[in-house]
DNA sequence: TGTACATCAGTGAACGCGCGTTCACTGATGTAC
DNA sequence: TGTACATCAGTGAACGCGCGTTCACTGATGTAC
């Protein structure tokens, strides 16, 4: 941490960028970390002087939607590892879900920059390549249930929203006398996307 | 904003302990107000030299558990005037869910308070008065359904996560292309609220 | 083969800002005698 | 009835800090002629 890097050789300056963008994700891995990612402090961990930064982005936006670039990949490969192979829809979802909140538990500083703000009000990633992972949820209730491609957008947001309340809610109120993750993933997956479709 | 305040006649300084939680609580009212409640805009809110909050609060998470206290009353209030009177348990779950889902968007700053960090990372309030809100959904669910009272536990936290993920994801992320919020809450409502409780 | 020049990957030093918090002080109001 | 004193509701001035960002510079490496 903070030792002093030595100068790339010339032409390949663009090195530098991806230093910044894994010392910024160095940074979100420590508990602290996930307000104090500042530029300054992107800098020090990476080694470098805090104006460096600007050779590689233009501002604070920039350098986070790099951040969330990188960690989006990561993320839809942990979501996609895990539900493959598994041919029961049921499972494939649960499946799905442990997964998902296993990584928001272990990684709470990317997950905020994933699905939160991360200490940048108003930043938000031009694209959401968050998509790719509501793609898979939305196959996996499709291969449970007979209605339309819209019911199942709907069950797949509706799962979605619960599953990123879980995540968010443990991580922020740990104090409070949380149910078994296990148990309101089943309450989830059974409820929302359940084998029929009637409403009460 | 920022007036100047005339000193409060002796005996009465408690008074500015109230007049420097309603200065965080309108900061809170505004856009950008978020993240931006500091020790000194609220005094400056308040019409107040930056010091004089320690006359009432000792450091930064006494003021806001001071706020969470205010707000939480006025989420109550509101959710139990949204439900009562309405003896269909749907309709009563429908209705909590409408006023939930409102609330979060129209007071994104007072949500932040309640439910989240509030952009102090590890702030969380002593007591959590959110089981208030908490009982309110229990209850509407164990009228809807005959199993136990801690499988309504389950789904009453499941619930929540769910509209919690909900206010916050279209919160931070508004460029989503979110389906109707009524639907969602519907889906919510018939998934994880049933009439009956049999998993798929 | 040598030299003037251009390019490149950064750094040195500094800017103005808002922050949380501390310490000593002030000036009005009440109280004891 | 007057005065010394205590209390109370604040303020003046300052601390050290980290922040995002800008401007001018450096020193090594390559290129043109």
């Amino acid at each position: 941490v903070a030792t002093t890097r030595e100068r790339n050789p010339r032409g390949q300056g663009a090195l530098l960028r991806d230093d910044l963008v894994r010392a910024a994700d160095r940074l979100l891995e420590t508990a602290g970390g996930e307000a104090d990612l500042s530029m300054r402090a992107v800098t020090r961990e990476a080694g470098v002087a805090p104006q460096s930064i600007y050779l590689h982005f233009a501002d604070k936006r920039e350098l986070m939607s790099a951040v969330y670039a990188l960690r989006f990949g990561e993320f839809v490969d942990v979501l996609t590892t895990a539900t493959e192979g598994i041919a029961d829809p049921r499972e494939r979802l649960l499946a799905f879900g442990r997964a998902y909140l296993r990584y928001g538990e272990e990684h709470p500083g990317h997950y905020r920059v994933l699905f939160g703000t991360a200490g940048t009000p108003g930043w938000e990633p031009e694209r959401m390549s968050g998509l790719a992972a509501l793609d898979l949820l939305r196959d996996a209730i499709r291969d449970r249930r007979a209605d339309g491609a819209d019911a199942a957008d709907g069950s797949a947001v509706a799962l979605w929203a619960g599953l990123h309340g879980l995540v968010t809610l443990r991580r922020d109120r740990p104090s409070f006398p949380w149910p078994p993750a296990e148990t309101l993933l089943a309450t989830l997956v059974d409820g929302i996307a359940r084998a029929d479709s009637t409403a009460s």
